[in-house]
Formats: structure tokens, C-alpha cells, sequence
DNA sequence: TAAAGGTAAGTTTTT
DNA sequence: CTTACCTTTA
């Protein structure tokens, strides 16, 4: 043994223990890297940025390169901290290096989320920042009934300012590693005539109270201690020998500020740095990602050793080249060429349609036809930019009974029955959790009404004291009301019992007394509703999903962190998802649907955030077409509901900034070749559909069966209009729709003629066949 | 305390 | 058009 201490890890390095770091022939897990990819791998020492394009092989390299510094001894598991994104990919990793080096790996305890790294570490020094070593973190949800508290308390009208608001405003400062008392002042000013600096301070003060952290706290909070305790920071800069963070274009400020302090060139910094990442894939600036870290990582890590992966694995040629030509459109990108072997392939195919029913009737369509050739549902994917749009594909599914899952749907442990459950477990983990206390308190009812709280608050403010301390000397006075002042006696004794108990019993039988005696489980058995017994299975799976953690605390901690549920991937499925969710996934065949303007790319983004707003989305359009494997399918519809009411749309910019080649279009005649009415929303549109088989397709629609929505043009050209073309159908203050101007009201008929007072374009005359009745 | 009615808002969300 | 949330009312 070389090690001068125990490294659990040992026996993940097989039966020879001599101390041989010297590597003679090319160990197995190094054959099958191109030359690039071997080079990130060996480079072990000072700092390397490794520019992995797309389906380049990243993961491979990245867990090659830890398994190669494991194998060669150049460090202990223990001594590695390796950062990943999602706690899935940390999870993987994990599993895949024990697959190369053989054998399962333990005691790689610095492998996680930035977030999970900062729990750790802030469960060790929690005094250092005025908490306990039991801190509870808290989510959004708790984070925004606190801020709401607070703005109440400050009589601050919480209509006018958001929580919400003020949680993202107080995130970003986090995000950017700034305190209450960093925070600039002309920053804060905006919110609540300038109270926003102070809230943000009082929501810290609060969060101390309570022993609580939100996520942003565990990034700002290590940051501070790193940088206001040498000696902390010095061992950790002992400790990590390597440091590897994995899609770095997606870090924030403080997740930099961490790294610069851990790995930059201080002393004792050990500068092994390696930050893996592609800036055409950096999709997550409007959550306080900075691009800008990978852009001037040479720069901050001077020396640096830059790789390029460029060898693309996953697409064909004719995907990855109407990818590429679409990113090209891009500015400040550090630029990458990447290539495949191999036929070109198909080309992505076009396709406008009249509407979202009519996209998901043509995708489902598509389906069959590939499942009827032999394609699983499991490679096929339909990547959406907005959750809502989901809804049209999903109720085709259900009535076509195609198989399919929605990937990063609503979360298992963000259902009410769960949080409920989690709060009386927090709250006997931690009493001081006031968070929990007041979300159970009243539930299941027991006449402890909102006015009793109150008092109870009171109370608790005048001695400084948790709530759940205060309700047990509150019930020893006359303050409450009779009936609720029995009801919170008894609560109290539960809690004293629980926590008594919970010393000694699994915890998994603690959570079954809990929701037995706090009669929570009674309470759902005796509601009729339907979601009543799905909520009873809930909790009987949040028992079960007890069952493989050490204790209380550790599954607390993992709920917290985690979030999610795993799924059964087993069965063969559609796959269903936002682009957000697709990255790092692939499949044969993806579907994009809904490129028009405004929704892809969103108009809100490029309302707040103008050229970077859609520079991220066209970072979003190339993530999803790289998802593919084989084939893709883009679509965009000529109408769509917009919060109720319909709009037309034009198609995406992205589409015509595809290269022409590559792409293949069901609507011909004037959709490319840059038509100058192409950006004009009217003209531009107008020719876009008028394509012989756009036209058919509308006639055979006119004939075959109505729908309420949208309403279909009826043009001339197509329509067999029998009546007297002077008597017009409509008449004043009829409701009308108009291809062009949208939902309007009829002001006055002359023959065929309309004048029309649009609710967007205002007031127009038009011919009578142009509209239909809205 | 609970149901009913009114109003406002409405992307993405790995932690 | 929804949905969620808040206020009002029985």
C-alpha cells in the first residue's frame, strides 16, 4: 500500500496491490479512442478544456480519464472531485468507471452535482455560516411561502411584487456568488421601491432561523466559507488532486468562483483541472449559466491545454451539416468542425401543417409507418420546445394506443401527499423547521384554523423560538382557543413520541406510525375523490423508497438533492419531452415539431434577452436536431392556439437558415430562396401555403368534415360557393377570423365586402370569402 | 371552514 | 382556453 490511509477503494483495483503507476502496454480502456480522445484522456496534469461536440464520445473520455487516474494510481477515489450536471449522469459515471477499471467503485466521494458536493461540504463546516450540521434544505416551493411571509411582514403588496420575482431575483444574486451585502444598489432597487437588497437579507436572516438552506445556499455558502477560511480551502486544495466538471458551459458564476479557488493557481491549488464542455449546447443561460466560463477558460487557466472532439459518432452526415449550418449562424462561438463517416443519409424532412392536431395526426402518422418497418418506439422522440405543446401529441397517442412517456414530466416527490409526508419526517429530523410545521399543522384537520396559527406565530416571535418549541409551551397557557389547544397538545406529544422513537425503529416503520397516528392516512382513505387512492399508493411507494437508505437523514438529504424518481425504462415507448430535457439523449428518429416564430424561437426570450435570448435558442434548435441518429422530422403550423385564441405563425427562422441541401420540404414553390416577403409576416406567410399540394390539402379538408378551429380559409380557388355572392353570411358584430389579420369584429357588410374591426390589425376592409366565422 | 366565484397570467427548470 | 390562486360568501 502506498497510501497513507485507508482507501476504501482498494479492492476496485483487482488483486494487484504493488504500487506500479507506470503504464507498459495500453491498458484496455485506452483501445478504441480515436487520437483525440486519448489525448484528453492522458492529458491528467494542469488545467485542460476538452471541446466535445455532440455525439462525440464525451462521456466515454470523461470516464476513461478518471478511470485512467484511478488505475494509475496518480490518485485515490477520494481524492477526486468530479462534477456533473444531473445527479443521473453522476450516477452513470459512476457505474461506468467501475465497468472499465472492473469492479464496483466506492469511496468516490466527491462525485456528484456541484449541489451535492456543496451539501457535503457545508454539512461539515455548517457552523462556519451560522447553521447546524442537520440543516434541512429547502426547495421553491418552500423558498416562495417564506419570501411571501416576508413581503407580507413588510406590507410590501404582493400583486405588485411577486415571490416569485423576488426568488429569482434573489437566485441570481446567488447564482452570481453575491450576499446581501454584495449585492449592487442600483440592482436591488427595482423591487419594492428598493427594498429588494433588504429582503434579500431578511430572507437570510429567516433561512438561518429556521436551520435551512436553499439550493442557492449551498453554491454561495461554500463559496464563502472557501474564500473566508484559508485553512478550509487549503485542505480541500490538498485533497482534490484532480478536478473534472462535465458540461462546463452550463456552470454559473459562483460554480466558476468555486473552481478558480479550488483548482486556480493559489498555493496548494494543484491546477489538474479538466472542464469538459460545448458551447453550441449551452442552453441553460436564463437559470444564471454563463457561457462565457468556457469561452475564457484559457484565459483563466493560463497554459491551458485545449482538445477538440470532432469526430461525430452518433448522426449522419446530412444531419450533422443542417446542425452545423444552422449553429454557423451563431456569433461568439469558439468553433468547432465536426465530422462523421459514412453515407449522407436522409435528409431532414420539412413539413408545414395547418395545425398542432394536424402535426400530431402527420407524427403519429410517421410513427406507424417506421414501427410497421421494424423501428422500436424506444429510438423514436418528439422534442418540443414548450411543455403545453405536448398535449396534442399525447391525446393522438391515447387514441391512435400508440405507447409513450413523458419524459421529465411532473416530479414523484412534488406531489402534495409527498410533500405532506416529507414535512412531518423533516420535522422530526429537525424541529426547528418551521417550513413544516406550518404546512402540517392543520392537515389533516384538527381545528387548528388559520387564526390559531396566528397566534401562535405571535408567540413564537416574542420568545424567538421555533414553532413547534412554542406550540409546546403555548398550550400550556390560555391563548387558544379550547379546541385547538387540545389538538395541539396532542400534535406535540405525536411529535415527541415520533422523535423519541425514531431513534430506535427503522425509519421506514417511523413513516408508516407517522402517517398512521397523525391520522394523514385516514384522511385520504375517507376522501371519495378520485385521485384519493393514486395518492395512498403514492405514499405506500415513498415508504418503499425508504427502504434503501441508512437513515432518515440520508433519505431526507437524497429527496432533497434528487427530486426524482427512476423510471422503468423497460418497455418499448415513444418518447415524449422538451428540448430542454433531450440533451444527452439520442435516438434514430426525432421529431421537432412546432418551428414558427414566436414560439420557436420563443418571443419571450428574445423580448428579455434580445440577441443572446435567440442565439440560445438556435443553440436549442441544434441540440435537438443532434439528437438524431438517423432522421429527423421538423414541422410548423400555420395556426395555432395561443392562450385560448388562435394565431397564425410563420415558420421559424431556424428553418430557412437550414442549408438547403440537406433538407427536404413538403412545401415547395417560395419557401426558401429568400423571398424578400419571407421575414414579412403577411406576404411571406401567404406564399409559403400556396403550393399545389398545400391547396389540396386544404380543399379536401373544406369538403371532408368541419371543425370548430381553426377556421379554414375559403378561397375561391377551391371553394363551390352556389349562394348569391351579393347577399353576404355575415353581418354586424359577427365574430370573424381572418388568415391574415386574425380574430376580428364585423362592422359593416356592403355586398361581399366587410369591414371588419380586427382585435390585432385594427380596422380592414375584406372580402367576405376570406374570413370565417371565429 | 369549505365551497364558490373572480381574476390574472400563461417557456424552458438537470439543482 | 386553462389553471392556479385569491377573495368572497354561506
Amino acid at each position: 500500500m502506498t497510501g497513507h490511509y485507508e482507501d476504501p477503494l482498494d479492492s476496485a483495483f483487482g488483486e494487484d496491490h504493488e504500487p506500479a503507476p507506470v503504464v507498459q502496454r495500453d491498458p484496455p480502456y485506452l483501445q478504441g479512442l480515436n487520437k483525440e480522445q486519448r489525448e484528453a484522456v492522458e492529458a491528467t496534469d494542469g488545467p485542460v478544456l476538452v471541446l466535445a461536440g455532440a455525439g462525440t464520445g464525451k462521456t466515454r473520455v470523461l470516464t476513461t480519464r478518471l478511470a485512467h487516474i484511478l488505475s494509475s494510481r496518480k490518485a485515490w477515489p477520494s481524492q477526486l472531485l468530479c462534477v456533473t450536471f444531473t445527479n443521473k449522469a453522476a450516477r452513470e459515471m459512476k457505474e461506468r468507471i467501475g465497468a472499465l477499471i472492473g469492479g464496483v467503485v466506492e469511496g468516490m466521494q466527491w462525485l456528484g452535482t456541484f449541489h451535492s458536493i456543496g451539501a457535503r461540504m457545508l454539512r461539515h463546516h455548517a457552523e462556519l455560516v451560522g447553521r447546524k450540521s442537520n440543516f434541512t434544505i429547502i426547495d421553491t416551493d418552500d423558498q416562495l411561502r417564506l419570501m411571501k411571509q416576508l413581503l407580507e411582514a413588510e406590507n410590501i403588496d404582493e400583486k405588485r411584487w411577486p415571490a416569485r420575482t423576488l426568488a429569482s431575483m434573489i437566485d441570481g444574486w446567488k447564482n452570481r456568488g453575491l450576499k446581501p451585502a454584495d449585492v449592487p444598489d442600483g440592482e436591488a432597487h427595482g423591487f419594492a421601491n428598493g427594498k429588494g437588497k433588504k429582503l434579500y437579507h431578511l430572507y437570510q436572516e429567516r433561512l438561518k432561523a429556521l436551520n435551512a438552506c436553499d439550493f442557492g445556499d449551498l453554491l454561495l455558502d461554500v463559496l464563502s466559507i472557501l474564500r473566508e477560511h484559508p485553512d478550509v480551502l487549503a485542505d480541500y486544495r490538498e485533497r482534490f488532486r484532480y478536478i473534472l466538471v462535465d458540461e462546463y458551459q452550463d456552470t454559473n458564476t459562483v460554480q466558476y468562483l468555486w473552481l478558480k479557488l479550488l483548482a486556480g493557481g493559489g498555493t496548494g491549488a494543484r491546477g489538474n483541472v479538466c472542464v469538459v464542455g460545448d458551447d453550441d449546447q449551452s442552453i441553460y443561460g436564463w437559470r444564471g449559466a454563463e457561457v462565457e466560463n468556457i469561452l475564457r477558460f484559457e484565459r483563466d487557466f493560463p497554459g491551458a491545454k485545449v482538445i477538440r472532439l470532432e469526430r461525430n459518432y452518433r448522426s449522419t452526415p446530412a444531419i450533422l451539416a443542417a446542425a452545423s449550418g444552422l449553429i454557423a449562424a451563431n456569433k461568439g462561438r469558439l468553433g468547432k468542425t465536426l465530422w462523421t463517416e459514412g453515407d449522407t443519409g436522409e435528409k431532414l424532412q420539412v413539413k408545414g401543417v395547418w395545425d398542432a392536431e394536424e402535426e400530431a395526426r402527420n407524427v403519429a402518422s410517421e410513427i406507424e409507418n417506421l414501427r410497421r418497418k421494424g423501428h422500436p418506439y424506444s429510438q423514436m422522440a418528439i422534442l418540443v420546445r414548450a411543455s403545453f405543446q405536448m398535449r396534442e401529441f399525447e391525446d393522438r397517442f391515447v387514441s391512435l394506443g400508440l405507447p409513450y412517456k413523458v419524459i421529465g414530466g411532473p416530479r414523484f416527490y412534488e406531489r402534495a401527499e409527498i410533500r405532506d409526508a416529507m414535512a412531518y419526517l423533516r420535522l422530526v429530523a429537525q424541529g426547528d423547521d418551521d417550513l413544516a410545521f406550518e404546512r402540517i399543522v392543520n392537515k389533516p384537520k384538527r381545528g387548528i384554523g388559520d387564526a390559531s396559527v396566528q397566534v401562535l406565530h405571535q408567540f413564537a416571535r416574542m420568545r424567538q423560538m421555533p414553532l413547534l418549541a412554542a406550540a409546546r409551551e403555548i398550550v400550556e397557557t390560555d391563548e387558544l382557543p379550547p379546541k385547538a389547544k387540545k389538538a395541539l397538545t396532542e400534535l406535540t406529544q405525536s411529535f415527541y413520541r415520533w422523535t423519541e422513537v425514531s431513534r430506535q425503529i427503522p425509519h421506514t416503520e417511523l413513516a408508516e406510525m407517522i402517517l398512521d397516528e397523525s391520522g394523514y392516512t385516514d384522511m385520504l382513505k375517507a376522501d371519495k375523490s378520485a385521485e384519493a387512492p393514486g395518492r395512498l399508493d403514492n405514499l405506500k411507494e415513498l415508504v418503499r423508497s425508504m427502504d434503501g437508505f441508512e437513515s432518515l437523514a440520508a433519505f431526507l438529504e437524497h429527496i432533497a438533492l434528487v427530486m426524482d424518481v427512476e423510471q422503468n425504462d423497460s418497455e418499448d415507448r415513444i418518447n415524449l419531452m422538451t428540448l430542454h430535457a433531450a440533451k444527452g439523449l439520442e435516438f434514430d428518429t426525432v421529431f421537432l415539431p412546432g418551428w414558427e416564430e414566436g414560439l420557436f424561437p420563443s418571443q419571450r426570450t428574445m423580448d428579455e434577452n434580445g440577441l443572446a435570448g435567440l442565439e440560445e435558442e438556435r443553440r436549442l434548435a441544434y441540440v435537438g436536431i443532434t439528437r438524431a441518429k438517423k432522421r429527423a422530422f421538423l414541422s410548423f403550423a400555420a395556426n395555432r392556439r395561443v392562450h385560448g385564441s388562435w394565431q397564425s405563425a410563420l415558420p421559424s427562422r431556424f428553418i430557412s437558415e437550414l442549408p438547403e441541401e440537406h433538407v427536404e420540404t413538403a412545401v415547395d414553390e417560395g419557401f426558401y430562396g429568400g423571398n424578400a416577403g419571407f421575414r414579412d409576416n403577411l406576404s411571406g406567410f401567404a406564399s409559403t401555403y400556396d403550393s399545389p399540394g398545400w391547396k389540396r390539402a386544404q380543399a379536401n379538408k373544406a369538403q371532408g368534415y368541419t371543425r370548430a378551429k381553426p377556421p379554414l380559409i375559403e378561397a375561391q380557388a377551391w371553394s363551390v360557393s352556389t349562394s348569391d355572392p351579393t347577399a353576404s353570411l355575415y353581418q354586424r358584430g359577427d365574430r370573424v377570423f381572418h388568415q391574415k389579420f386574425g380574430y376580428g369584429r364585423v362592422k359593416a357588410v356592403e355586398g361581399n365586402k366587410l369591414t371588419v374591426d380586427f382585435d390585432k390589425a385594427g380596422e380592414k376592409k375584406v372580402i367576405d370569402q376570406f374570413v370565417s366565422r371565429g
